[in-house]
DNA sequence: GATTATTGTTTATTTTTTTAAACGATGCTA
DNA sequence: TAGCATCGTTTAAAAAAATAAACAATAATC
């Protein structure tokens, strides 16, 4: 009985495979070096129940799957959002770092492939005076950043406050914001949000 | 079969599952404006089902809380990553960062409460040898960040780089890494990370 | 005020999942 | 080669979840 598993070395996401939990799941254990039964052993469940999972013979129950995924260990959330195959490049010398916008507003992204990643890393430059309009932004996720120096006024739906070096930020991307240099000299922080991706 | 104590009718809220699956597919679907017999028909199940779930009076299959949540719509790593709304601090002065480590490595963390927020952003700073140690670390999540002065050297897997000013990084923060100060001045950098969240 | 919908909950019955144990296949060691 | 451990898979019985229908509470309409 030969145990054939389909592992298509371009399988991406569920979007594409109609959401294969069997087949994620054994990724998963595997990468993790786990037999089913050591596995099963951790979870406080049986090996059968495993198998049966891993090949789609039997959906398991959200407490059951919790209960799997605690002895990898995994969350839910994690299990779910999982982006399986995607050894990607660790270092970048700053020369490498992704030139997103070039003039009054610089931003330089850590990482190309923002599909595959949880964090936009930007290290950011202002120009005095530079904006980024009066239409305020607004999207999905949250965000935070560290002023490294110059004088920088963020607003926030209805907040507003001047950072200089050392101050920080955190909020909700849905609430509109906007960026304004209001010093005379350039402004430079790093900032990082979570892209929206699925 | 199974000796264990037989469990309370009503246990299968947070204790077991680890967080409150029925009152988040209540919220959900009230803040969707559904009823439960009208979610149920457009997800093809009963409103019991919905009705138990949503007491976790039962812990629904994989299977069927797909279905469920194709009805209103929302993908299951949408459902399981959902946050609450919470209205937290917006702006930090430098001083109000919160330190968590003081001594040869330092981390001043943006906003406290970490369990409601998808991002931990660290100021760290390490001094001259300051090594965080042999045993690597590991951790669910990914993590990235970007150097501001100094020469450290990271080991990720089983790759290693000395990074300078300017550099960056981003990998898996399940393999297994290592930061160590390997310049004779300080060396400072802002990193970010996904935290664990349910 | 009575009637009619619509809401969420509960209860027997059916369906599905989980278990416990056995099965065949593979790999290791003496 | 034989003996033994480990692997993933399969199957009858037990446990749990989904259904269908009844139940109670509230709001709307006549």
């Amino acid at each position: 009985m030969s145990n054939v598993v389909e592992h298509p070395a371009d399988s991406l996401t569920d979007a594409e495979l109609g959401f294969d939990l069997g087949t994620r799941l054994r990724a998963v254990r595997e990468q993790y070096g786990l037999s089913q039964r050591e596995l099963a052993r951790r979870a406080g469940v049986t090996n059968g129940t495993i198998s049966l999972i891993e090949q789609n013979k039997n959906s398991p129950s959200v407490a059951s799957l919790k209960k799997v995924l605690d002895g990898i260990p995994l969350s839910l959330s994690e299990f779910f959002t999982l982006d399986l195959p995607s050894q990607d490049q660790v270092f970048f010398k700053a020369r490498e770092l992704l030139e997103l916008a070039k003039g009054a507003i610089s931003f330089r992204q850590v990482g190309r492939n923002l599909h595959n990643r949880k964090l936009q890393i930007l290290h950011e430059r202002y120009a005095p005076g530079a904006d980024t309009g009066k239409l305020m932004l607004q999207h999905d996720g949250e965000e935070g950043g560290i002023v490294l120096r110059g004088r920088i006024e963020i607003v926030v739906g209805d907040q507003s406050r001047v950072l200089e070096a050392g101050d920080a930020y955190y909020f909700d991307s849905r609430q509109p914001h906007r960026f304004r240099n209001v010093g005379d000299q350039e402004c430079e922080l790093i900032s990082v949000c979570t892209p929206p991706s699925f």
